[in-house]
DNA sequence: CAATGAAGGTGACTTAGGTCACCTTAAAAA
DNA sequence: TTTTTAAGGTGACCTAAGTCACCTTCATTG
């Protein structure tokens, strides 16, 4: 049987800036969760019951409209939490949020009863809390930057560059549908100016991947 | 000379949940502080040094684009507190959002370095905090929403709704052009879809002013 | 190997909404 | 009272982007 890490090393590894005795309180009470690629982590609608601190994998959060189209909002990855997860565990409330595993997920499960102490007595965490909330309150703002003030091309130059960013490869294995529904667009439009992009030199397009070159 | 509400009757009436350790303390070292219509209390760029209360008034957030155009995110009323000025001052951010006064509006500034404490020490105000990101992250889904989902009618209905509710009046003194300001839309696009709205018997148009009738 | 399905390409068409030019009307200033 | 200015109305036009229909090209699977 493969020896998988323990929490502790996952918090050691991810989380170094938490104190001592707060790394202890989180190794003592967090219970690892694995969720398969596809698999929800949270639903519109679901009652929260623990905060997700994400060890492993890669966790997309998007906004679901009234048709089921989907809206892309930002990535989770290990060493983040859900700032959405937080907030709802706190106040026991509904999210209107999905997030969905892209990869094969871990994710530390802190029970929400505990908020209140760690926010009290641990400094680390309240700040990590606050970082939380701030990155994603920015990353917000820049999805309405770019969907109010942007056009088509502009959004789809920004997503790629992040998508290069946040999954840190040049081979982009996504296609033009994915990309569409992302943006809440249609397939067409995206493979329209993908060529563009491609003509402009920016990437060169494949089946089934896309090479970004900027 | 005409007698202006104390810091402690503002927070008696407009906090009554914190606990009165708490409110001993911001009586204590908070300010009150004058904005005059049209005022801005934060600015893209600008550094933090305290958090805001509003105790009288009614403060407008909004985002600014490149060419400075605006958008209208969502009003502070008395007894709201600035989310951004609390997630910036606390790491001594700056924030990218404006938020001007839209009437002469009076603020209870807390200074940054208080912040800690209050969080660490009073329940009553972590719990305030929370609940002011919570509120703020579920109005910017909104603004997502709505632009993103939905056509320019429909955030027109949507935005003169939250202007009825928001502001407690059904004469909107607002003008076409403001509208479109708000909307990131134009000034001939907001007048075509108010006439439609009035034929269909939704409001009545007047000069400098909409009376909303839904 | 043939067949099926997913990915992607492309032309033709539609439409919401932005832009331009110019007009009228009401109110405030002079 | 006249003048000026801001608010609002309207037709003509343009364009980005969504939609439809149909095609080609791979890759997988029976």
């Amino acid at each position: 049987m493969s020896k998988e890490p323990s929490i502790a090393s996952y918090i050691e590894s991810l989380f170094p800036s938490f104190e001592p005795e707060l790394k202890r309180v989180l190794i003592e009470n967090g219970t690892l969760k694995t969720f398969d690629a596809g698999e929800m982590l949270m639903q519109t609608g679901q009652n929260m019951r623990s905060t997700i601190l994400i060890v492993e994998g890669l966790v997309k959060l998007y906004r679901e409209g009234d048709e089921g189209n989907e809206f892309f909002m930002y990535y989770l990855q290990p060493g983040n939490a859900c700032a959405l997860s937080m907030i709802c565990a706190t106040r026991q409330e509904t999210s209107q949020v999905m997030a969905k595993a892209v990869e094969p997920t871990k994710g530390l499960m802190i029970p929400i009863s505990l908020m209140d102490t760690l926010m009290k007595e641990y400094k680390t965490w309240y700040y990590f809390v606050l970082e939380t909330y701030r990155n994603r309150f920015e990353e917000l703002l820049t999805v309405i930057d770019n969907i109010s003030f942007k056009s088509m091309d502009e959004r789809l130059e920004f997503y790629l560059a992040k998508q290069y960013r946040d999954l840190n490869t040049r081979k982009l294995q996504i296609t033009h549908s994915e990309i569409a529904n992302d943006l809440n667009s249609s397939r067409e439009v995206i493979s329209r100016l993908l060529k563009k992009m491609e003509q402009r030199g920016e990437l060169s397009l494949h089946r089934n991947y896309i090479s970004y070159l900027k």
